[in-house]
DNA sequence: TTGTATGCGTTATCAT
DNA sequence: ATGATAACGCATACAA
């Protein structure tokens, strides 16, 4: 293994220089900084992470907590893991992959030994267990979610708000009057996932504001759940022309169920999910849907620990942050005008 | 920070006995291991993993590289990160994602650096570019993937010869006499993509043994492109009662344009997919279909690793492996005997 | 069974 | 602009 003394043997110099140069802690003059820098590749140094770690108390490495399982759609999950990966090399730092299964002690466990710096919490409940943890330890932490209490925290999420008012804007201005939101399982909003609640609420207002009718329902996202979701709305509501989907396991099941009963989409009857896009180009027809950013999301939370880990670092207190995303709702064909 | 040195001023014993106390690595009386371990609790003591890694010059820590784009469905992806991770754990592992825009430096940079003392590759291809340099760097690496030289080399993988045979062997259980194979789109054969490769040439051959005529298809996994190649398929085979399906896009065109060409499944046309089980069971008949074990792919990764990396430590050298996973056929609904 | 002493490879402080 | 040197916290070879 190729040593810091090794490098500064052999341009010349002591330890300490060789250091700076690759720090650039200090100003080095031309002449050393180009024999140090020949040196390192010609001996193919590499600083040992271990011995970084120790002397700077810093290791350079942030870690991801990933839930086993999830609400989130996986495809989402792995593209939030790899943009927080390409975002935090950005940085100098690399990600270590925590599963949740750990608890609250995978937490504890990085952060306590000084394994990593700051830690990415993804898919956070609204009073998620961690949290306190995160608090009691003062480890520095950017959530991927909202929790209830969010000072002293940073936070980034997408704004699901936002995104329930571009659906009822989108209908609404359609000519729609009777909108049925299809949302997801009772179980989702009995312990008030705090996605779930926010997109009904923003929904809720604005179809309000608009002076929409508008039904929700929640639906558990198989096909069988889908049938009677859609069944009671249409008995309740047969006026119904508009669809707003949450539950990206009742889309297809949607469609088909309002293909078979005779309404075609979008001329008879309009779908809005709130989906990937990827899952709205799959469809038939294509979805018109409202997304959010995703690799944003991952950017974000790096940018968040990273602020936090440098103003620890100077014995600042760090800014707290509560970023929320705006989505973006793209037109494709599964939306038209209402009918008549 | 509470360091060794504090647990044992605490403990009334030396350093050096807290840190054996805590490897196991020589016998401590139970008097002292009484005290000690209550220490480190009333303390909450968390060994530095710097410091660690400097003195032992072992991180614990495996770096997982994941492919940015591949052609392994992504949920699945994940299945292995994630049952890589929990592997890893236990053996007093942590696992650093690494995403494969850095490519052959990522590798490079976190072996020689020390920040890991072994690599999983994910996705690796026939003649993978990083293979040399864990070769030249003499990097202690399991693959995940079969590359065409795995000489002195860890690899794993799934069986894909045997699924291509589980497939034939089934079909011709069943009375089916003439085949088609629909398989990737032709890039993916032109670049000798290994899996596509091995299960081909498994089921061509399995086919043969049992006297079965066959057909195999390049496909995109478009709509379009499952259209053409279908209808080319009934073209040249009418009596084609057997499919046989290996592209993930493939499936859901397939279903549809057997059922809209007239073709009810299982009746008039069988179809085998070779996909992961989550995808068998979505689609409506659920599907009989060939899958092999994602959770091990990842669980016997770490041992390779983890075997080579104590082999190295005892300075002695790593034995090489090529563990192939025997795949499962699981029958659903989407096929049955032979018409006639 | 336990303790002492040294070194791991950097960073950063204190000199010069 | 550069050097010497003391931590950093732990593991382990050597002693007892």
């Amino acid at each position: 293994m190729v040593t810091l003394a090794d490098v500064a043997r052999h341009a010349g110099v002591s330890a300490s220089t060789v250091s700076y140069v690759l720090s650039g802690k200090r100003s080095i003059s031309q002449e050393t900084r180009r024999r140090v820098e020949q040196s390192v590749v010609e001996l193919g140094y590499h600083p040992n992470a271990g011995a970084r770690a120790l002397a700077a108390r810093r290791s350079h490495i942030v870690a991801l907590v990933v839930p086993l399982r999830s609400d989130v759609y996986v495809p989402i999950m792995m593209e939030i893991a790899i943009s927080v990966t390409m975002a935090a090399r950005q940085h100098g730092y690399d990600v270590l992959l925590i599963t949740n299964d750990e608890g609250v002690d995978g937490v504890r466990r990085v952060a306590a030994s000084g394994l990593a710096d700051g830690v990415i919490l993804m898919d956070v409940e609204l009073d998620d267990e961690r949290i306190p943890a995160l608090r009691a330890q003062g480890t520095q932490a950017s959530l991927i979610g909202l929790p209830d209490n969010p000072e002293g925290l940073s936070c980034v999420d997408h704004d699901f708000a936002a995104a329930g008012a571009l659906c009822a804007d989108h209908l609404a201005d359609l000519g729609h009057r009777e909108i049925a939101f299809i949302g997801y399982g009772a179980g989702v909003y009995r312990r008030h996932a705090g996605y779930a609640e926010r997109t009904l609420t923003g929904f809720r207002d604005r179809a309000e504001q608009r002076g929409l009718r508008f039904l929700h329902r929640s639906c558990e996202g198989t096909f069988e759940s889908t049938a009677g979701t859609l069944a009671r709305i249409l008995a309740d509501r047969p006026d119904t022309t508009g669809f707003v989907v949450q539950n990206e396991g009742a889309i297809g099941p949607l469609l088909n169920l309002l293909r078979s009963s005779g309404r075609t989409v979008p001329e008879d009857a309009s779908v809005v999910a709130l989906c990937p896009e990827q899952l709205a180009e799959q469809y038939s027809p294509r979805l018109t849907a409202v997304t959010g950013p995703t690799k944003q999301l991952g950017r974000v939370a790096v940018e968040q620990v990273m602020g936090r880990i440098t103003a620890a670092g100077r014995g600042e207190r760090p800014n707290d942050g509560l970023v929320l995303l705006t989505p973006v709702l793209t037109v494709r064909e599964s939306t038209g005008p209402a009918p008549h």
